[in-house]
DNA sequence: AATGAATGAGACTTCATTCAT
DNA sequence: GATGAATGAAGTCTCATTCAT
């Protein structure tokens, strides 16, 4: 692994255990292994550092959207398996999700860091759009449905990862109940 | 208004603007206008202070759910009135609406004060739990529906605020139909 | 003496036996008696203050000169008085000499400062400019005339102190004839 | 050029616009396009270089000062001459002036290398004795008239540059014309 | 010989907190 | 109770220097 990549794991450990404020760069240099000055040779501020670290996790959620989707089942379980894999995700990077449940709407995050974090995320906006031209999906403001669907998973994971339960099929079918039943014409 | 409510006021504003690194207590006592020294007489440290939001920001919340709750017309005409009210709430005080959006998750908020926070949301329990018995709402775990209900009303309010738009009725009314679908039996 | 001043001259002695590089703001704190944040109560930076040390000597000079061409005696006994009143300062002030010695040329000084502290010279210019009128002076370019003169006191004081010698009356008076001779008509 | 000049050449440049402590060896290895290790082969420290761009300079002004004394005309005439082309060398290397007017008196400048830098002045000292004795110039302090001279290029160099003038003959001519007067007996 | 990524000591500066007024 | 100058620990960041290539 490269130094940029350990230094962007180190951070996103950090960072969500104690918050921006009570971690230092000392401390993400000693748990990256490194210098502190090598990691200001790959970020220049502290900021643009976790900016960094919010691409990057926004780069793995993409990846593993555009494989969840590449199936050629019914639109209703491609929906199910890229909703399930998401939350997948998430359980399997705890790290991942703690920053940006944490980050998603700090003032740290710049806009441009959020516009290149929202590009090619085309493939499930496809597959809604689909959902709607067949009748599927409800046939309301599509921005309105996306921002719903990622609430809706960013809240489950929280709840569940809070409440200590572990992320049990039973409970994802329960979601997906509620979350289907919400958007289905 | 007395000190300590102006003080929590302009830490609420500036604390969102900018972010908790970013905002000095000198800076929130100037925006106060009071001295530093007057802060610490209401607030033992930073972080107590930023609890002290969180816990007026719950307290406010409570009072308007106890009066969208009263009514005694249906169930469903409730939830709706409650629900609208969350987020009426959220568009009038932007700034309470920006602060929980980003230390909901913050390891500065200790769990003490989100026991507090979580106290006395019972009148939206009893609500929910009523449906329940009636046979209205989905009859799954309790907890898992009031946080994907808080979760809904977080990412609506996001999402409009983000985009730009006014939180014009239509938009509610379609939001409305979302979670009213997802959570009835 | 208030705090300003301490710090003041307890960074002009370090600044010059060290120089700038070697002079660290915590050692600079230390000899003021002071804490480092006070002396960013009084000097945003560390240029900030140097540039405010060149002022201070400036000022004091500009005293200096003022008293010592109050007299009423003939022109070239003026300019005596106050060519020797100069150098003694100098003398009595070794590190005031020593700071403008090293930084009268560096970057470090701005142009705004420079330009505050060339004012209120006036009295010497007068001084000069009767001279010429007179016709006991060089009728030359006044500005190269101040600067000629300038520049031989600097010169003379730094080389009497680098040589380890006193700065004795048969010396000063060697020194005045030099100059006399340069500039009298 | 060798690569050992290179770097005399942009740390001097570099050195003089921005001050010592705005240059990092880093800016300088990028200016003389060598690596930085490149620049540790010549110089074992940031000091050590300051100190061989001192005598570099020192060098180039005893070249100068030899080949300007060698005439046979008389005493004052290659007084004047001297003179002269130690002006037009500062003005043809505005650089070299820059850096001697700045660190000239910085305790960076080490007592041996100073001093390194005084010897092989014999040429210009004899030429002052040679008036002396001659009953040209006065009988004063050697060391004093040396000083004194050496002030007054400085000084003057230091006056036409800064305020934009050229180095025309005109203004040579009244500066020899001063520092004549002030040595002649 | 030439390079420049890596290093970490230490620089400048900030800011939570205190306390004398 | 209110204040804000003073403090210094601790933060971010720089940069002289090294050393493996």
């Amino acid at each position: 692994m490269d130094k940029k990549e350990q230094i962007i794991l180190a951070a996103m450990r950090l960072l969500t255990e104690r918050g921006v404020q009570a971690t230092p760069m000392s401390a993400i240099a000693k748990a990256a292994n490194t210098g502190m000055g090598t990691i200001y040779n790959y970020f220049a501020t502290k900021e643009e550092l976790i900016n960094a670290i919010y691409l990057y996790i926004k780069r793995s959620e993409i990846h593993l959207v555009a494989k969840a989707l590449e199936s050629d089942s019914s639109l209703k379980s491609r929906f199910f398996s890229f909703y399930t894999a998401f939350i997948s995700f998430y359980f399997k990077y705890p790290e991942s999700f703690a920053f940006m449940d944490q980050f998603h709407s700090s003032p740290i995050i710049t806009q441009s860091t959020r516009d290149a974090g929202q590009a090619d995320f085309m493939p499930v906006i496809s597959l809604i759009q689909q959902g709607q031209q067949d009748g599927i999906i409800k046939n309301m403001d599509l921005d309105a449905l996306l921002h719903f669907l990622a609430g809706t998973i960013t809240t489950y994971v929280r709840w569940v990862k809070g409440s200590g339960k572990d992320n049990d099929q039973a409970l994802v079918d329960q979601q997906l109940r509620l979350v289907w039943d919400a958007i289905k014409e």
